[in-house]
DNA sequence: ATGTCCGTAACCTACGGA
């Protein structure tokens, strides 16, 4: 099985390079973030048309997330608790549980969205108990944090910024401590497996970017190739995030 | 690093958010 997440910032800006990235790479479940449409413009009929059930939760100008799955789609969870902001959707493909997550960005340090994003991923980590970590799971997404000083081009340009403080490292190693794995995603070319570089100073180009978007898998999910489709990032019109894929198989 | 891009509201431009 093919599992793969990707942060596409609109899915109405992105269909053409979505519907052509899903032909091409053929994933079996995929998250989806940004997505900032309604339910009512989601492209479902498209996405049928390649095969694809989904899962969507969005309002329109902000957020929104969605799960894809060619392999069979239960809805599972459209909210969470708390957080009515449609950043969290968890649906079953096959024999896997899928969560596509949105992490707040925080915005800066002395901003009250950093809270609300700290206090976001410990309410996800809460709901995190709703699931047995010894079930197939992937829960994955754009976290909008750094784990560590070599997830960033460049740590010294992020001293008083968000996604490198060590509370919110400690809000995504607290979802680890529960069972879930960091997946390791080749890079798409030199060291560092990034999956984001602003659009703005050519920070593509020179590979300043960071790794914020995580596929985290239970240990029943058996993890083989997995890289960052750095490809998707090209070219006209792209995404400020490249999708992560990742081949798993389901023990048992 | 602050060089871009997104959607929206309200009008062909400015703004919030990332």
């Amino acid at each position: 099985m093919r599992i793969a997440t990707w942060n596409v910032n609109s899915i109405g800006a992105r269909l053409p390079r979505l519907l052509d990235w899903l032909e091409q790479r053929s994933p079996d479940a995929v998250a989806l973030q940004e997505t900032k449409c309604t339910d009512g413009a989601f492209p479902y009929a498209d996405l049928s048309r390649l095969g694809y059930e989904a899962l969507h939760v969005g309002d329109g100008r902000w957020n929104g997330v969605a799960v894809l799955s060619k392999v069979g789609l239960e809805p599972l969870a459209t909210e969470l608790p708390g957080h009515p902001e449609p950043r969290f959707a968890r649906a079953r493909c096959g024999p896997l549980s899928v969560t596509s997550v949105y992490v707040p960005n925080g915005r800066s340090l002395d901003d009250p969205h950093y809270l609300y994003k700290l206090d976001w991923l410990a309410t996800l980590r809460r709901t995190l108990d709703e699931q047995d970590p010894a079930d197939p799971i992937a829960v994955m997404g754009d976290f909008n944090v750094a784990l560590t000083d070599a997830d960033v081009w460049n740590i010294k340009a992020f001293a008083g910024s968000t996604h490198v403080t060590p509370a919110e490292r400690q809000g995504v190693q607290h979802l680890l401590d529960w069972g879930l794995t960091d997946v390791r995603a080749r890079p798409g070319k030199g060291d560092h497996p990034f999956t984001y570089w602003d659009y703005r100073a050519g920070m593509f180009h020179k590979d300043f970017g960071m790794r914020i978007d995580y596929v985290l898998t239970s240990r029943t999910v058996e993890v083989g190739d997995a890289y960052v489709d750095r490809e998707a990032r090209k070219g006209k019109g792209p995404s400020d995030h490249a999708p992560v894929l990742v081949e798993v198989s389901i023990e048992g």
